[in-house]
DNA sequence: ACAGTATTTGCACCGAGTGCATTTTTAAAG
DNA sequence: CTTTAAAAATGCACTCGGTGCAAATACTGT
């Protein structure tokens, strides 16, 4: 289904390969976005057709995830306790298949650990706090904006980076595996004073 | 004590204030450094000896703080449970002098509402991060690098940052309290397959 | 007066991002 | 085939945050 007018030139994907070559070999920092269109072959001011900004690059399609994650939601038992609900969610929403978790290391080594990047995860990880808190206050029959979905939309996502750092750090390690873990760590040390 | 050589014509504290007079009447984003060191007295270049970026400005002295942390979970007996020895000292942390709480209250609306600082705030946040899971590393006696105190650290900063978000919009709530039931409300949620 | 020191400043730069007007490519209508 | 209108690509000038470096300035103590 052809629309009229010019074709695009390129597309956000390729970019992003393009860039994330030239991040592979100097560096986040020391690639600018002249770099990235000399390589890929368009204008510098066309680069800004595609991304917002420098720091969007390695996002890929993240809204189309966050619509999966939705339906995820949606789609469970509404007797399902509340945080094995979440749980279940953000270990869903997190699984890669096999062929693309290489791809995925690469894009999360980058968001979290470039400080840039890492600051910059902050705003695209509102809209991903967004459906988590959703889910809870509709569940706890509450404003969306309440304390108690906000707190477990923060603190899930807390819980999620931490896995994500642990698998970042550790390759041998399942990131499912990570997340459930992660997830459940709280609870373990919640409510029983055992300190271990 | 006077040292040799030249003495600072201003002060972290007194830049601060000009440029939140300037935020409060144009907004961060429209205000520029330019404005702001015009409005000092000095010279654009003399900014960055006292700050190192814009978004650092409203962070007063935060490391102080975080030192002062450290102490809070010092002092505390080893047999307090981990998260009530956690919750305590969040709370601590974020006790503030009535007669401070105005400015307090402007800082972390800046901090958590623009979102330019707000990205920047995870970078700063990461120091503080780092006080809990020193702390939960070594009374679980486990790396400090490893996913059960990161998991908390991070946790526990997502609901003290979703307890923060309450009181800026409810400034009627005490801070104290809204920390304290912040880090309550997970623990609530998470054994008990309640659901409410 | 002089030496040493720390701060301030000026200047030239870089890189991200924006606004706006213009050019280029394309599909489809006449 | 020509014209028209849409959409994308581009060029250009500009703003703003931030940095490196060298020079100027203000201060203390000899």
């Amino acid at each position: 289904m052809p629309r009229a007018g010019r074709r695009n030139i390129t597309s956000a994907a390729e970019l992003e390969e393009t860039a994330f070559e030239l991040f592979d070999e100097h560096g986040f920092e020391h690639t600018t976005i002249a770099d990235i269109t000399a390589a890929a072959g368009i204008a510098r001011r066309t680069f800004f057709h595609y991304f917002p900004s420098k720091n969007d690059i390695p996002w890929g399609d993240f809204d189309a995830g966050l619509e999966r994650m939705r339906a995820e939601f949606r789609a469970l038992p509404r007797d399902l306790p509340l945080l094995d609900a979440v749980r279940h969610c953000v270990v869903e929403f997190n699984r890669v298949p096999d062929e693309q978790l290489a791809g995925h290391r690469r894009r999360m080594r980058l968001i979290l650990g470039v400080p840039a990047l890492q600051a910059h995860s902050t705003l695209r990880f509102q809209s991903w706090r967004e459906v988590v808190a959703e889910f809870v206050a509709d569940r706890l029959n509450v404003p969306q904006d309440s304390l108690t979905p906000q707190t477990i939309a923060h603190a899930t996502l807390g819980v999620a980076v931490a896995a994500y750092h642990q698998w970042l750090a550790r390759p041998e390690l399942e990131l499912s595996q990570l997340l459930d873990t992660a997830m459940r760590e709280l609870a373990a040390h919640a409510s029983p004073p055992n300190g271990q």
